[in-house]
DNA sequence: GCGATCAGAT
DNA sequence: CACATCTGATCGC
């Protein structure tokens, strides 16, 4: 869930997926897509208000994202102050102080995100540089190098910060097998189940949220069929939606919604009622689209599970896998990357520190490198959705010989056998790790307007907050109980999970065993540890002597790429 | 009575 | 496991 206050370090007259507190005072608002975690304040009573009194304030938006949310009476006051834009038309904004008159201009730049209808990441660049704020992304690996307005001429635009969307940038979610590997899953289950009877119906349980369309459409045109849903009205203006959708509940296809009702359907499952017309009892199978991932070497990939006699889990993710989002920083090599979903117990500048890319070796690298050396290498590849061949498979049917399979099974996208974007100048996945501290440039951005405060985290993370005090001290022992934090996380994969010393359960209740931080607590997850002295100590020594802490499992000792098998 | 916030469930 | 949302309880105005 998004954590992001709301603004930019580069631009913070500008409010972005957050409109209470002190957004209330932007001189531009964007609206990422029309989730409700990304619209907190926005139909409050105080923001209508100052939109009244402001001339130049606009909220800034795709067309989809304005139809979906002008659609809700709730925000519909936003008519007459929502400017849509085209995906991938630079656009220039005026940012302008109405007390002083001042004005900073900005160029911004819809990017299309994949997460849901409208979903598009926002591009800024002015001048405080080029700053990318991804909102909720799902986007294949390579997707970044496909995209026009991130380049200039061939080149990737310098980008300053990232602000990401960090739902699953941790390695349990190594992959999560692609939209068209899960799509394909879905429609073998339900073309064998509604090619037995016109009795036999599928019921899509799907949550109250957009980003189901894509399902909708896909299933619509494989099996020539409409989908019974409870409203069309949201997409009234939005043809390719409207014509897959229907209220007719005569269909075999469901993804209808009984808010109250839905525990009287436990048992059997149709919310719009378990007949036919004539009165013939339906044979139903209910589907929950929900996220299941991967560890990186795993190869046995069900994206159907069978969760009881008529009930199956499909596998399903707005959001892009760690290996997807990996690939995507990777190419793009920002400055800082800013995550919008802080851990509970962390501040936003810890984490935003330890993500900090573009270390001092790289900056090295590059400043040393002859030019071309840095030109990264776009790969041309057909438009979305124009192939079967899943990245999925391309990443793990390939390398290795096949276990047994289950009952649902797919084929593999063969013969596609694509390069790894990024090139070969791409940064290692260990770089991100960097326990190294700023280099001066980094630091002398850092400027704070709060108190470095200790918010327990993801509601209000504390982007303007202090980063100055991260010494290298600060930045080690962080390293060492996010790794600690990241062994507690039993993955699907063993192998792929950072293997630490074991530690102490009780760990809030011994904070004075931890090397004296002022900035630095333990994380109250409940399954974490707290180091014991002991180990800590080794782990010290090891740190010091540049030995290698995190041990990864099979494939060899460290070293390889982020990219490599793929 | 409304909004904000949180716990809990789905 | 996760997400995005809804409901209901509680608190403050």
């Amino acid at each position: 869930m998004s954590s992001f206050a709301g603004r930019m370090r580069e631009y913070p007259t500008v409010s972005l997926d957050r409109f209470d507190r002190e957004n209330l005072h932007a001189q531009a608002y964007f609206l990422s897509h029309c989730h409700k975690d990304h619209m907190k304040g926005l139909k409050g009573p105080l923001l209508k208000r100052k939109l009244q009194f402001s001339r130049t304030v606009r909220l800034y938006c795709s067309f989809v994202t304005k139809e979906l949310l002008l659609n809700n009476p709730k925000y519909a006051f936003w008519e007459e102050y929502v400017v849509a834009l085209e995906l991938e038309s630079p656009t220039q904004i005026s940012l302008v102080d109405e007390a002083s008159g001042e004005v900073e201009e900005v160029v911004v730049t819809l990017l299309p995100a994949g997460h849901c209808p409208g979903s598009v990441m926002f591009l800024f660049e002015g001048r405080q540089g080029n700053v990318l704020y991804t909102g909720d992304f799902r986007l294949a690996a390579g997707d970044a190098s496909r995209m026009e307005l991130l380049h200039s001429g061939s080149r990737v635009k310098d980008i300053q910060s990232v602000y990401l969307d960090s739902t699953f940038y941790d390695p349990r979610f190594y992959q999560i097998p692609s939209r068209e590997v899960c799509l394909r899953g879905i429609s073998e289950l339900i073309g064998n189940w509604i090619s037995q009877s016109s009795y036999h119906v599928v019921w899509l349980n799907c949550k109250a949220a957009y980003g189901y369309e894509y399902l909708f459409t896909n299933l619509g045109d494989e099996f020539g069929t409409q989908i019974h849903v409870n409203s069309l009205a949201m997409f009234k203006k939005m043809p390719e939606i409207l014509s897959y959708v229907t209220t007719d509940r005569r269909t075999q296809i469901h993804a209808c919604r009984h808010p109250k009702d839905e525990e009287f359907f436990q048992g059997n499952r149709l919310p719009c009622g378990c007949t036919a017309a004539d009165g013939t009892p339906l044979r139903i199978i209910s589907i929950k689209p929900s996220t299941m991932w991967f560890g990186e070497r795993t190869k046995k990939t069900n994206v159907i599970i069978k969760t009881g006699s008529s009930s199956y889990r499909a596998c399903f993710s707005f959001h892009s896998s760690y290996s997807e989002i990996k690939d995507f920083l990777s190419y793009l090599r920002p400055v800082n990357i800013v995550p919008s979903v802080v851990p509970i117990g962390r501040t936003l500048a810890e984490v935003t520190l330890r993500l900090m890319c573009r270390n001092r070796s790289d900056d090295a690298a590059i400043t040393y490198k002859p030019l071309g050396v840095l030109k990264r290498s776009r790969v041309q590849r057909p438009a979305y959705g124009d192939t079967d061949t899943a990245n999925y498979f391309d990443c793990t049917e390939s390398n290795g010989e096949d276990d047994d399979d289950e009952e649902e099974e797919e084929e593999e996208g063969k013969g596609d056998t694509r390069t790894a974007e990024g090139g070969e100048d791409a940064p290692k996945w260990e770089d991100f790790f960097t326990t190294e501290p700023l280099s001066d440039s980094q630091n002398s951005q850092s400027h704070s307007c709060c108190s470095p405060s200790r918010e327990t985290g993801s509601q209000t993370p504390d982007l303007f907050g202090d980063v100055e005090d991260q010494t290298p001290e600060n930045l080690e022992t962080f390293s060492l109980t996010m790794s600690a934090s990241l062994s507690n996380h039993s993955s699907q994969n063993l192998d792929d999970t950072l293997i630490l010393p074991q530690q102490n359960p009780n760990a809030k209740a011994e904070p004075e065993e931890l090397p004296a931080s002022p900035d630095f607590d333990i994380p109250s997850t409940p399954e974490s540890k707290a180091p014991q002295p002991d180990d800590l100590l080794q782990l010290y020594r090891k740190l010091a002597s540049g030995e290698e802490v995190v041990i990864r499992g099979g494939r060899g000792g460290g070293g390889g790429g982020p990219v490599e098998g793929q």
